[in-house]
DNA sequence: TATGATAGCGAACATTATGTTCTGTAACTA
DNA sequence: TAGTTACAGAACATAATGTTCGCTATCATA
Protein backbone atom coordinates (compact mmCIF):
# COMPACT_ATOMS: atom_id res chain seq x y z
CA UNK A 1 0.00 0.00 0.00
CA UNK A 2 0.86 3.57 -0.99
CA UNK A 3 3.05 5.39 1.70
CA UNK A 4 0.62 8.42 1.29
CA UNK A 5 -2.79 6.43 1.27
CA UNK A 6 -1.12 4.95 4.82
CA UNK A 7 -0.86 7.86 6.26
CA UNK A 8 -4.22 8.82 5.66
CA UNK A 9 -5.98 5.78 6.71
CA UNK A 10 -4.17 6.23 9.80
CA UNK A 11 -4.68 9.85 10.57
CA UNK A 12 -8.37 9.07 9.87
CA UNK A 13 -8.26 6.20 12.21
CA UNK A 14 -6.64 8.05 14.75
CA UNK A 15 -9.12 11.20 14.28
CA UNK A 16 -12.16 8.82 14.87
CA UNK A 17 -11.05 7.06 17.79
CA UNK A 18 -9.93 10.32 19.58
CA UNK A 19 -13.30 12.20 19.01
CA UNK A 20 -15.05 9.27 19.89
CA UNK A 21 -13.64 10.18 23.49
CA UNK A 22 -15.30 13.09 23.37
CA UNK A 23 -18.19 12.95 20.67
CA UNK A 24 -21.19 10.82 20.50
CA UNK A 25 -20.83 8.73 16.85
CA UNK A 26 -23.93 10.12 15.59
CA UNK A 27 -23.42 13.63 16.93
CA UNK A 28 -19.76 13.39 14.98
CA UNK A 29 -19.74 14.88 11.43
CA UNK A 30 -17.54 14.01 8.46
CA UNK A 31 -16.22 17.59 9.05
CA UNK A 32 -15.66 16.98 12.63
CA UNK A 33 -13.12 13.92 10.86
CA UNK A 34 -11.63 16.12 8.51
CA UNK A 35 -10.95 19.04 10.70
CA UNK A 36 -8.80 16.48 13.39
CA UNK A 37 -7.25 14.38 11.00
CA UNK A 38 -6.48 17.45 8.66
CA UNK A 39 -7.12 16.25 5.42
CA UNK A 40 -9.39 17.40 2.73
CA UNK A 41 -13.32 16.53 2.35
CA UNK A 42 -12.76 14.48 -1.08
CA UNK A 43 -9.30 12.56 0.35
CA UNK A 44 -11.86 10.97 2.91
CA UNK A 45 -14.51 9.75 0.32
CA UNK A 46 -11.67 8.12 -1.81
CA UNK A 47 -10.80 5.89 1.60
CA UNK A 48 -14.19 5.51 2.65
CA UNK A 49 -17.87 5.56 1.44
CA UNK A 50 -19.66 7.08 4.70
CA UNK A 51 -19.32 7.29 8.21
CA UNK A 52 -20.56 3.78 8.91
CA UNK A 53 -17.75 2.19 6.55
CA UNK A 54 -15.32 3.78 8.42
CA UNK A 55 -16.89 2.32 11.38
CA UNK A 56 -17.22 -0.74 9.47
CA UNK A 57 -13.28 -0.60 8.54
CA UNK A 58 -12.07 -0.33 12.01
CA UNK A 59 -14.19 -2.51 13.46
CA UNK A 60 -12.61 -5.45 10.94
CA UNK A 61 -8.83 -3.42 11.61
CA UNK A 62 -9.55 -4.44 15.25
CA UNK A 63 -10.98 -8.24 15.12
CA UNK A 64 -7.90 -9.06 12.59
CA UNK A 65 -5.87 -8.24 15.18
CA UNK A 66 -7.79 -9.64 18.19
CA UNK A 67 -9.18 -13.24 16.86
CA UNK A 68 -5.60 -13.44 14.34
CA UNK A 69 -5.53 -16.85 12.57
CA UNK A 70 -2.83 -17.55 15.00
CA UNK A 71 -5.63 -17.64 17.79
CA UNK A 72 -8.38 -18.66 15.84
CA UNK A 73 -6.86 -22.48 13.86
CA UNK A 74 -8.37 -25.15 15.35
CA UNK A 75 -5.16 -26.90 14.29
CA UNK A 76 -2.94 -25.35 16.84
CA UNK A 77 -5.17 -25.37 19.59
CA UNK A 78 -6.76 -27.75 21.39
CA UNK A 79 -9.31 -26.73 23.53
CA UNK A 80 -10.70 -30.44 25.20
CA UNK A 81 -10.51 -29.59 29.24
CA UNK A 82 -12.36 -26.75 30.38
CA UNK A 83 -9.10 -24.96 31.83
CA UNK A 84 -7.22 -24.28 28.47
CA UNK A 85 -10.20 -22.79 26.69
CA UNK A 86 -10.41 -20.43 29.73
CA UNK A 87 -6.97 -19.52 29.05
CA UNK A 88 -7.73 -18.88 25.43
CA UNK A 89 -10.39 -16.79 26.40
CA UNK A 90 -7.78 -15.04 28.43
CA UNK A 91 -5.23 -14.46 25.76
CA UNK A 92 -8.23 -13.16 23.52
CA UNK A 93 -9.17 -10.38 26.41
CA UNK A 94 -4.65 -9.65 26.45
CA UNK A 95 -5.13 -8.81 22.64
CA UNK A 96 -8.27 -6.46 23.57
CA UNK A 97 -6.45 -4.69 25.82
CA UNK A 98 -3.90 -3.61 23.76
CA UNK A 99 -6.64 -2.28 21.59
CA UNK A 100 -8.30 -0.59 24.36
CA UNK A 101 -7.83 2.87 23.42
CA UNK A 102 -9.22 2.37 19.85
CA UNK A 103 -12.14 0.26 21.50
CA UNK A 104 -13.17 2.65 24.48
CA UNK A 105 -14.85 5.03 23.18
CA UNK A 106 -16.87 2.44 20.67
CA UNK A 107 -18.95 0.98 23.00
CA UNK A 108 -20.53 4.46 23.84
CA UNK A 109 -23.70 5.63 22.29
CA UNK A 110 -25.19 4.14 18.62
CA UNK A 111 -21.81 2.26 17.16
CA UNK A 112 -21.59 -0.04 20.27
CA UNK A 113 -24.06 -1.85 18.85
CA UNK A 114 -22.74 -2.26 15.49
CA UNK A 115 -19.61 -2.90 17.25
CA UNK A 116 -20.64 -5.54 19.14
CA UNK A 117 -22.49 -6.72 16.56
CA UNK A 118 -19.28 -7.76 14.78
CA UNK A 119 -17.80 -8.77 18.27
CA UNK A 120 -20.25 -11.52 18.23
CA UNK A 121 -19.75 -12.82 15.33
CA UNK A 122 -16.46 -13.80 15.58
CA UNK A 123 -17.24 -15.26 19.51
CA UNK A 124 -20.06 -17.20 17.97
CA UNK A 125 -16.97 -19.10 16.21
CA UNK A 126 -14.68 -19.68 19.48
CA UNK A 127 -17.66 -20.48 21.57
CA UNK A 128 -19.41 -22.89 18.93
CA UNK A 129 -16.52 -25.51 19.46
CA UNK A 130 -16.74 -25.03 23.19
CA UNK A 131 -20.00 -25.85 24.34
CA UNK A 132 -20.62 -28.64 25.49
CA UNK A 133 -24.18 -30.57 25.32
CA UNK A 134 -25.97 -30.04 28.26
CA UNK A 135 -30.07 -31.12 29.33
CA UNK A 136 -33.14 -29.01 28.20
CA UNK A 137 -32.35 -25.91 27.61
CA UNK A 138 -31.55 -24.94 23.85
CA UNK A 139 -28.32 -25.44 22.19
CA UNK A 140 -29.05 -22.33 20.96
CA UNK A 141 -29.75 -20.27 23.71
CA UNK A 142 -26.54 -21.59 25.70
CA UNK A 143 -24.94 -20.42 22.83
CA UNK A 144 -26.05 -17.20 22.40
CA UNK A 145 -26.11 -16.10 26.79
CA UNK A 146 -22.29 -17.62 26.39
CA UNK A 147 -21.65 -15.29 23.70
CA UNK A 148 -23.81 -12.33 24.81
CA UNK A 149 -22.59 -12.16 28.42
CA UNK A 150 -19.02 -12.33 27.58
CA UNK A 151 -19.21 -9.27 24.69
CA UNK A 152 -21.16 -7.24 28.19
CA UNK A 153 -18.23 -8.73 29.93
CA UNK A 154 -16.06 -6.86 27.82
CA UNK A 155 -17.70 -3.69 27.24
CA UNK A 156 -17.74 -3.65 31.72
CA UNK A 157 -14.35 -4.37 31.46
CA UNK A 158 -13.09 -2.03 29.05
CA UNK A 159 -15.38 1.11 29.18
CA UNK A 160 -14.91 1.83 32.77
CA UNK A 161 -13.30 -1.63 35.31
CA UNK A 162 -9.84 -1.46 33.37
CA UNK A 163 -7.92 -1.82 36.52
CA UNK A 164 -8.63 -5.66 36.34
CA UNK A 165 -6.51 -7.79 34.79
CA UNK A 166 -7.18 -10.32 31.51
CA UNK A 167 -6.83 -13.34 34.18
CA UNK A 168 -9.39 -11.93 36.35
CA UNK A 169 -12.28 -11.10 34.09
CA UNK A 170 -11.74 -14.37 32.90
CA UNK A 171 -12.40 -15.78 36.26
CA UNK A 172 -15.58 -13.62 36.90
CA UNK A 173 -16.53 -14.50 33.53
CA UNK A 174 -16.28 -18.14 34.09
CA UNK A 175 -17.57 -17.95 37.75
CA UNK A 176 -21.05 -16.17 36.83
CA UNK A 177 -21.90 -18.32 33.71
CA UNK A 178 -22.65 -22.02 32.94
CA UNK A 179 -20.98 -22.96 30.08
CA UNK B 1 -55.27 14.72 27.21
CA UNK B 2 -57.16 15.99 24.00
CA UNK B 3 -58.74 13.47 22.06
CA UNK B 4 -57.09 15.06 19.11
CA UNK B 5 -53.78 14.86 20.43
CA UNK B 6 -54.17 11.52 21.66
CA UNK B 7 -54.74 10.04 18.04
CA UNK B 8 -51.99 11.80 16.42
CA UNK B 9 -49.27 10.46 19.56
CA UNK B 10 -50.83 7.35 18.83
CA UNK B 11 -50.82 7.36 15.70
CA UNK B 12 -47.12 8.89 15.59
CA UNK B 13 -46.28 5.68 17.70
CA UNK B 14 -47.74 2.75 15.45
CA UNK B 15 -46.47 4.46 12.64
CA UNK B 16 -42.71 4.19 14.06
CA UNK B 17 -43.37 0.80 15.59
CA UNK B 18 -44.28 -0.36 11.66
CA UNK B 19 -41.34 1.16 10.20
CA UNK B 20 -39.28 -0.12 12.39
CA UNK B 21 -40.09 -3.63 10.41
CA UNK B 22 -39.27 -2.46 7.00
CA UNK B 23 -36.73 0.13 7.31
CA UNK B 24 -33.37 0.66 10.15
CA UNK B 25 -33.82 3.36 12.65
CA UNK B 26 -30.77 5.53 11.04
CA UNK B 27 -32.41 5.50 7.26
CA UNK B 28 -35.74 5.89 8.80
CA UNK B 29 -36.43 9.97 7.99
CA UNK B 30 -39.02 11.70 9.68
CA UNK B 31 -40.93 12.16 6.18
CA UNK B 32 -41.11 8.38 6.25
CA UNK B 33 -43.01 9.18 9.59
CA UNK B 34 -45.15 11.51 8.59
CA UNK B 35 -46.10 9.68 5.58
CA UNK B 36 -46.83 6.41 7.34
CA UNK B 37 -48.58 8.29 9.94
CA UNK B 38 -50.44 10.34 7.33
CA UNK B 39 -50.24 13.54 9.65
CA UNK B 40 -48.04 17.11 9.23
CA UNK B 41 -45.01 18.10 9.47
CA UNK B 42 -45.24 20.87 11.93
CA UNK B 43 -47.64 18.25 13.97
CA UNK B 44 -45.31 16.18 14.64
CA UNK B 45 -42.63 18.66 15.99
CA UNK B 46 -45.46 19.65 18.49
CA UNK B 47 -45.17 16.71 19.89
CA UNK B 48 -41.22 15.36 20.15
CA UNK B 49 -38.29 17.36 19.32
CA UNK B 50 -36.63 14.94 17.11
CA UNK B 51 -36.49 11.27 16.33
CA UNK B 52 -34.81 10.24 19.15
CA UNK B 53 -36.74 11.63 21.21
CA UNK B 54 -39.38 9.77 19.74
CA UNK B 55 -37.60 6.82 21.07
CA UNK B 56 -36.81 7.82 23.95
CA UNK B 57 -40.95 8.41 24.17
CA UNK B 58 -41.69 5.20 23.13
CA UNK B 59 -39.29 3.06 25.56
CA UNK B 60 -40.36 5.23 28.16
CA UNK B 61 -44.29 4.22 27.34
CA UNK B 62 -43.56 0.60 26.86
CA UNK B 63 -41.88 0.23 30.12
CA UNK B 64 -43.90 2.12 32.75
CA UNK B 65 -46.37 -0.41 31.13
CA UNK B 66 -43.77 -3.54 31.98
CA UNK B 67 -42.51 -1.88 34.73
CA UNK B 68 -45.80 -1.18 36.41
CA UNK B 69 -45.62 0.34 40.09
CA UNK B 70 -47.48 -2.77 41.07
CA UNK B 71 -44.89 -4.83 40.37
CA UNK B 72 -41.65 -2.74 40.71
CA UNK B 73 -43.19 -1.86 44.70
CA UNK B 74 -41.10 -3.33 47.18
CA UNK B 75 -43.97 -3.47 49.86
CA UNK B 76 -46.45 -5.58 48.12
CA UNK B 77 -43.87 -8.73 46.99
CA UNK B 78 -41.27 -10.46 48.84
CA UNK B 79 -38.59 -12.23 46.73
CA UNK B 80 -36.68 -13.59 49.95
CA UNK B 81 -36.42 -16.95 48.44
CA UNK B 82 -35.30 -17.55 44.91
CA UNK B 83 -38.72 -19.23 43.14
CA UNK B 84 -40.92 -16.47 44.16
CA UNK B 85 -38.07 -14.08 42.56
CA UNK B 86 -37.94 -16.44 39.34
CA UNK B 87 -41.89 -16.06 39.29
CA UNK B 88 -41.10 -12.20 39.73
CA UNK B 89 -39.08 -12.22 36.24
CA UNK B 90 -41.62 -14.61 34.49
CA UNK B 91 -44.11 -11.34 35.78
CA UNK B 92 -42.04 -8.99 33.75
CA UNK B 93 -41.61 -11.35 30.64
CA UNK B 94 -45.27 -11.91 30.69
CA UNK B 95 -45.81 -8.29 30.31
CA UNK B 96 -43.19 -7.64 27.80
CA UNK B 97 -44.08 -10.18 25.32
CA UNK B 98 -47.68 -8.33 25.56
CA UNK B 99 -45.73 -5.50 23.94
CA UNK B 100 -43.71 -7.66 21.61
CA UNK B 101 -45.22 -6.08 18.30
CA UNK B 102 -43.96 -2.95 19.35
CA UNK B 103 -40.88 -4.10 20.42
CA UNK B 104 -39.80 -6.80 18.33
CA UNK B 105 -38.22 -3.86 15.70
CA UNK B 106 -36.71 -1.81 18.24
CA UNK B 107 -33.85 -4.31 18.86
CA UNK B 108 -32.58 -4.09 15.20
CA UNK B 109 -30.04 -1.51 14.18
CA UNK B 110 -28.86 1.65 16.47
CA UNK B 111 -31.84 1.88 17.86
CA UNK B 112 -31.25 -1.45 19.87
CA UNK B 113 -28.51 0.36 21.83
CA UNK B 114 -30.75 3.18 23.44
CA UNK B 115 -33.77 0.63 24.09
CA UNK B 116 -31.49 -1.80 25.76
CA UNK B 117 -29.91 1.57 28.15
CA UNK B 118 -32.99 2.18 29.14
CA UNK B 119 -34.30 -1.76 29.91
CA UNK B 120 -31.18 -2.18 32.00
CA UNK B 121 -31.61 1.01 34.51
CA UNK B 122 -34.85 -0.25 35.28
CA UNK B 123 -33.16 -4.10 35.43
CA UNK B 124 -30.61 -2.69 37.85
CA UNK B 125 -33.28 -2.02 40.48
CA UNK B 126 -34.60 -5.31 39.74
CA UNK B 127 -32.03 -7.36 40.65
CA UNK B 128 -29.74 -4.92 43.00
CA UNK B 129 -32.46 -6.03 45.69
CA UNK B 130 -32.06 -9.78 44.99
CA UNK B 131 -28.12 -10.16 44.61
CA UNK B 132 -26.65 -12.23 47.55
CA UNK B 133 -23.10 -12.07 48.27
CA UNK B 134 -20.62 -14.21 46.74
CA UNK B 135 -16.77 -14.38 47.35
CA UNK B 136 -14.33 -12.62 45.48
CA UNK B 137 -16.33 -11.81 42.43
CA UNK B 138 -17.18 -8.24 42.89
CA UNK B 139 -20.88 -7.14 43.41
CA UNK B 140 -20.75 -4.46 40.73
CA UNK B 141 -19.81 -7.12 38.16
CA UNK B 142 -21.77 -9.40 39.01
CA UNK B 143 -25.08 -7.12 38.84
CA UNK B 144 -23.59 -6.01 35.71
CA UNK B 145 -23.88 -9.64 34.30
CA UNK B 146 -26.83 -10.28 36.09
CA UNK B 147 -28.70 -7.77 34.11
CA UNK B 148 -26.74 -7.64 30.95
CA UNK B 149 -27.31 -11.63 29.98
CA UNK B 150 -31.20 -10.94 30.96
CA UNK B 151 -31.85 -7.84 28.85
CA UNK B 152 -29.67 -9.84 26.00
CA UNK B 153 -31.89 -13.25 26.68
CA UNK B 154 -35.06 -10.87 26.21
CA UNK B 155 -33.47 -9.88 23.12
CA UNK B 156 -33.02 -13.23 21.64
CA UNK B 157 -36.46 -14.34 22.86
CA UNK B 158 -38.62 -11.74 21.24
CA UNK B 159 -36.77 -11.37 18.10
CA UNK B 160 -36.58 -14.85 17.00
CA UNK B 161 -37.70 -17.03 19.43
CA UNK B 162 -41.21 -16.18 20.03
CA UNK B 163 -42.36 -19.80 20.45
CA UNK B 164 -40.75 -20.35 23.85
CA UNK B 165 -43.17 -18.92 26.86
CA UNK B 166 -42.26 -16.77 29.43
CA UNK B 167 -42.13 -19.58 31.74
CA UNK B 168 -39.46 -21.18 29.66
CA UNK B 169 -37.37 -18.69 29.19
CA UNK B 170 -36.92 -17.68 32.71
CA UNK B 171 -35.81 -21.24 33.32
CA UNK B 172 -33.16 -21.33 30.69
CA UNK B 173 -32.31 -17.89 32.19
CA UNK B 174 -31.67 -19.24 35.48
CA UNK B 175 -29.82 -22.32 34.68
CA UNK B 176 -27.30 -20.45 32.60
CA UNK B 177 -26.43 -17.79 34.96
CA UNK B 178 -25.17 -17.55 38.72
CA UNK B 179 -26.95 -15.20 40.75
C1' DT C 1 16.93 11.43 -12.73
C1' DA C 2 13.20 11.95 -15.80
C1' DT C 3 8.36 10.52 -16.39
C1' DG C 4 3.90 8.66 -16.04
C1' DA C 5 0.70 7.32 -12.46
C1' DT C 6 -1.51 8.06 -8.26
C1' DA C 7 -2.94 10.49 -3.90
C1' DG C 8 -4.23 14.46 -1.75
C1' DC C 9 -5.99 19.37 -1.59
C1' DG C 10 -9.68 22.56 -1.56
C1' DA C 11 -13.36 24.93 -3.55
C1' DA C 12 -17.72 24.65 -5.66
C1' DC C 13 -21.85 22.31 -6.22
C1' DA C 14 -26.37 19.62 -6.11
C1' DT C 15 -29.07 17.09 -3.04
C1' DT C 16 -31.34 15.86 1.00
C1' DA C 17 -32.92 16.09 5.79
C1' DT C 18 -33.83 19.00 9.63
C1' DG C 19 -36.39 21.99 12.40
C1' DT C 20 -39.09 26.58 12.41
C1' DT C 21 -42.68 29.77 11.23
C1' DC C 22 -47.03 31.21 9.70
C1' DT C 23 -51.87 31.19 8.03
C1' DG C 24 -56.23 29.16 7.61
C1' DT C 25 -59.35 25.45 9.24
C1' DA C 26 -61.35 22.01 12.22
C1' DA C 27 -62.13 20.14 16.73
C1' DC C 28 -62.57 20.59 21.57
C1' DT C 29 -64.16 22.96 26.12
C1' DA C 30 -66.87 25.65 29.18
C1' DT D 1 -71.84 30.35 21.26
C1' DA D 2 -67.16 32.09 22.08
C1' DG D 3 -62.58 31.31 23.03
C1' DT D 4 -58.88 28.05 22.95
C1' DT D 5 -56.07 24.54 21.12
C1' DA D 6 -54.48 21.21 17.57
C1' DC D 7 -53.62 20.16 12.93
C1' DA D 8 -52.47 20.77 7.80
C1' DG D 9 -49.57 22.39 4.55
C1' DA D 10 -46.50 25.42 2.49
C1' DA D 11 -42.48 28.13 2.69
C1' DC D 12 -38.12 28.86 4.59
C1' DA D 13 -33.28 28.90 6.70
C1' DT D 14 -29.74 25.88 8.05
C1' DA D 15 -26.69 22.20 7.91
C1' DA D 16 -24.67 17.81 6.46
C1' DT D 17 -23.80 14.74 2.70
C1' DG D 18 -21.46 13.03 -1.14
C1' DT D 19 -19.54 14.39 -5.91
C1' DT D 20 -16.71 16.75 -9.25
C1' DC D 21 -12.77 19.04 -11.03
C1' DG D 22 -8.44 21.38 -11.69
C1' DC D 23 -4.13 21.76 -9.42
C1' DT D 24 -0.03 20.18 -6.77
C1' DA D 25 2.92 16.86 -4.38
C1' DT D 26 4.52 12.31 -3.88
C1' DC D 27 5.55 7.79 -5.44
C1' DA D 28 7.36 3.90 -8.41
C1' DT D 29 10.19 2.68 -12.14
C1' DA D 30 12.70 2.66 -16.41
Amino acid sequence: MDRRQRKTRNAIFAAFSSLLGRKSYSAMTVQDILDEADIGRSTFYAHFETKDDLLRAMCTDIFSHVFSDEIMSEETHDFSDKDSFQDHITHILCHLREKQQHIKGIFSGECGEIFMRYFKEYLYQVFDRQLCGSGDIPREYRLDHAVSSFAETVRWWLKEHGEYSPEQISAFYFSCVNI
